[in-house]
DNA sequence: GTGACATGTCGACAGATGTCGACGGGTGTT
DNA sequence: AACACCCGTCGACATCTGTCGACATGTCAC
């Protein structure tokens, strides 16, 4: 069983700016003004908002220094509990297909 | 590089009903009605529309027989590409940690 | 203190989306 | 043919959300 905040982790996985965000972080840690002139699409507020989701999802964790907050992802935080998600979920379509093939007669093909 | 229809898949995957369905499909093959009984929360037109999102995003298929709708999970779908995106992604973060770990005192935590 | 810089928050707006009821097309049964 | 059943589509509605500009806060340099 999950940790139950898959929730929150793939509501914050559907907006593909928030992707890109975290596809930048996978580099290393970077700030606000920084992404936002890589991401480019969008304007720096509209980069906020969206690490303040990430920040709230438990994906990305913040660290303070001055003026400058460095945003880096948090493997341990509720990507985890996505990537599970979608694990059990292959798992279990995997398990299905292998007993089908055990038993091809099966018009109704279910769990058993 | 993935297939870049982690866009599809994350969009479908961003809504709570949906992956209820999923979970369901996980057990099995079921039609639209059986997967709204099971659903419960939302009738089955709603049950109905989210199974068009999840087909044109390639991540269940159909199978008809009669005048039945036999949905199932597509693990060779997209949801693949939604868990190689995940996968590449903390793999990146577990990189980027150990690196850091070789250089503790590096202000700046950043690809080299 | 004054100014420059980095960043979060708030309000407003447009666009996307989840939900449902009504309807129609197929399919099987009698 | 007539009827019941399974299901997708369409239109309408309410709600959510991404986007931005304006403003406030906190920090560093001078």
């Amino acid at each position: 069983m999950t940790s139950a905040n898959e929730n929150l982790a793939f509501d914050a996985l559907s907006d593909r700016v928030r992707r890109r965000i975290l596809s930048i972080l996978g580099e290393g840690e970077f700030t606000v003004t920084e992404i936002a002139d890589q991401v480019g699409v969008v304007g720096r507020t509209t980069v906020s908002s969206h690490l303040r989701v990430l920040r709230t999802s438990g994906i990305v964790t913040e660290r303070r220094d001055g003026r400058l907050r460095y945003y880096s992802l948090d493997a341990d935080g509720s990507v985890r509990d996505a990537f599970n998600f979608l694990q059990s979920l292959l798992e279990s379509s995997v398990r299905v297909a292998e007993r089908d093939q055990d038993r091809p007669d099966t018009s109704r093909r279910e769990a058993g």
